[in-house]
This record gives C-alpha cells, sequence and structure tokens, in this order.
DNA sequence: CTCGGTGCAAACGATTTGCATTGTT
DNA sequence: AACAATGCAAATCGTTTGCACCGAG
C-alpha cells in the first residue's frame, strides 16, 4: 500500500513550481536547501514513480541526461541548439488537433495503432538569436 | 588530413545495410563477426563522428540506450510501446512540408528560430497489435 | 616518416540497486 | 507491529578518454 512521504511531495512540488525543465541532479540540488539529509536515490525513485503514473515526464534533449517535466499535458518542446535550454511550446487546440490527427494518421503507412506522439524543435531561442546577430 | 579505415567504411555499410536501429553495442557485435580485434571504443568514435558529418543520426528511444540511423534524411520514427522496435515512417513530400510548415510556424510562438524538427510516434505496431488481440 | 586511427583498459557520468534504518499507517 | 520509503554506498550501464601501437598517406 501505497504511504505518504515528505520527499515525495517536496520533489513534486518542486517541479511543478519550476518553469525550466530541470535534470534529476538539478532538482537534487535545489532540494537540498529545503531538506539537506535527502538522498539523490530518493529522488530518482520518485521521479520514476511519478513518470510511470504520468504525474511528470521524462524527455530526452539531444544534449545532457534526461530532464523532467512537471506539465505531463501532452505540448511541444524546443531545445536551443547553443545554450540547450529546452522551453514548452503551448498552441490553442484547433492547432493542437489539427496536427495531432494530421500526425498520428501517418501511423497507419506501418499499420501501427497509435496513441501518443512527441514533437521536438531544434533552433536558436531568441536569446541566442540576438547573440548571434551581434557578432 | 582525413584518412581512410577499414573500420569506418565496415561501419558505414553496415549500418546502412540495417532496417532496424542498432545501438552502438548491437553494431558492434554485428561487425565483430567480420573484423573480429575491431573494439567497440572505435565504433563509438565513428558512430559520433558521422553524426557530426551528417551522414547518419542518432535518436534517443524512449525505452534503452541511444540507437542509430542510417538515413539521415528527415523522417518520422515509431516505437513499440510493447517491443519497443522502432520503426521509420517515411510520408510524401506534399504531407511532409503541410506538416512541417505547421509545425515550424510553432517556433514564432517563443520567438525563436527553428530549423529542424523531430516526430516520435508511439504505439503498438503491427505485432504486438496482433497478439493483444488474441489475449 | 608523419600523424590520424585503432584496440585495449581504465575513467567517467548518470542511474539503479542492496540493505540497514526510519517513518506512515 | 508491519512494511513502504528513505539515505547511503556500492554496483551497473552506456559512453568517453589516455595511451602505446599500427597503418594510410
Amino acid at each position: 500500500m501505497k504511504k505518504y512521504s515528505r520527499q515525495r511531495e517536496l520533489i513534486l512540488q518542486s517541479l511543478r513550481n519550476r518553469m525550466d525543465h530541470p535534470t534529476a541532479e538539478a532538482l537534487y540540488e535545489d532540494l537540498k536547501s529545503q531538506m539537506p539529509e535527502i538522498g539523490i536515490a530518493t529522488v530518482y525513485r520518485n521521479l520514476s514513480e511519478m513518470c510511470e503514473l504520468g504525474e511528470v515526464i521524462k524527455i530526452k534533449p539531444k544534449v545532457g541526461p534526461d530532464r523532467f517535466d512537471g506539465n505531463a499535458e501532452e505540448h511541444i518542446h524546443f531545445e536551443c541548439n547553443k545554450c540547450h535550454e529546452i522551453q514548452d511550446i503551448y498552441i490553442n487546440n484547433n492547432q493542437s488537433k489539427k496536427i495531432d490527427n494530421e500526425i498520428k494518421k501517418l501511423s497507419e503507412n506501418i499499420d501501427a495503432e497509435c496513441d501518443k506522439s512527441n514533437i521536438w524543435l531544434y533552433g536558436l531561442c531568441k536569446k541566442c538569436k540576438k547573440i548571434v546577430n551581434i557578432i
């Protein structure tokens, strides 16, 4: 039977409050300020449990270790080729459904039954775009 | 100056001949039959070099270590939730451009300059779909 | 002969696991 | 009291690196 733990509550709460997409390590470092005894294994264990429950999602950037996203709704990720920051892209329901249908139709090509899709965009983020233009 | 090596030739050739999306390890195991002395470091070194040159691509499945794809053209990947096999989905130019435009337009939402996109589909592949229906 | 590529083994970073202890129920 | 969850350290997995040697130019 599932038991409450302050660690799990803190981890979920902290991830939900962050707008970035922290690695397990980054989240751990942050949590230590509120709970110095917390162990990194606890962070990993809870994060993967939450992923299985669909409370959060694990994302795999092109560069660097896995990251976690406190927002489990289907949305698009953008990774900057330069600073490797990851940003969420939200779209309205019309756009979303249009693209979604278009995309999931493609699974017919291989006779598969598709339930989820995942879209990544890569390029230069707002900040890095500016820097490149200056140089 | 770049030098020829039989190892590199074999690696690229072998990857191009495969229809699956092998891990570095799997490719290495396969190559040993043709060249027993080959080392896994050589496989990794050459694969990442080829990725930088854009000759092949590295893909990150939901489950398991990185995989490599001998086809560097932009295309869609499908990963089966059950057997975790990865399949390519090719689409015609009309469809492709339509989706591509639709998607890349989204990067305007965050003021970014997008040059590449990456689409994954998840679900049950043809084989696993059948098995589930039997049970 | 030069120097880029290799094979091997050791190092590394990220994540998982075993286990004695702690905290929830 | 029972047993799920923790913290710690050790183990594991995938990948990279240092280095002596080999082979292409």
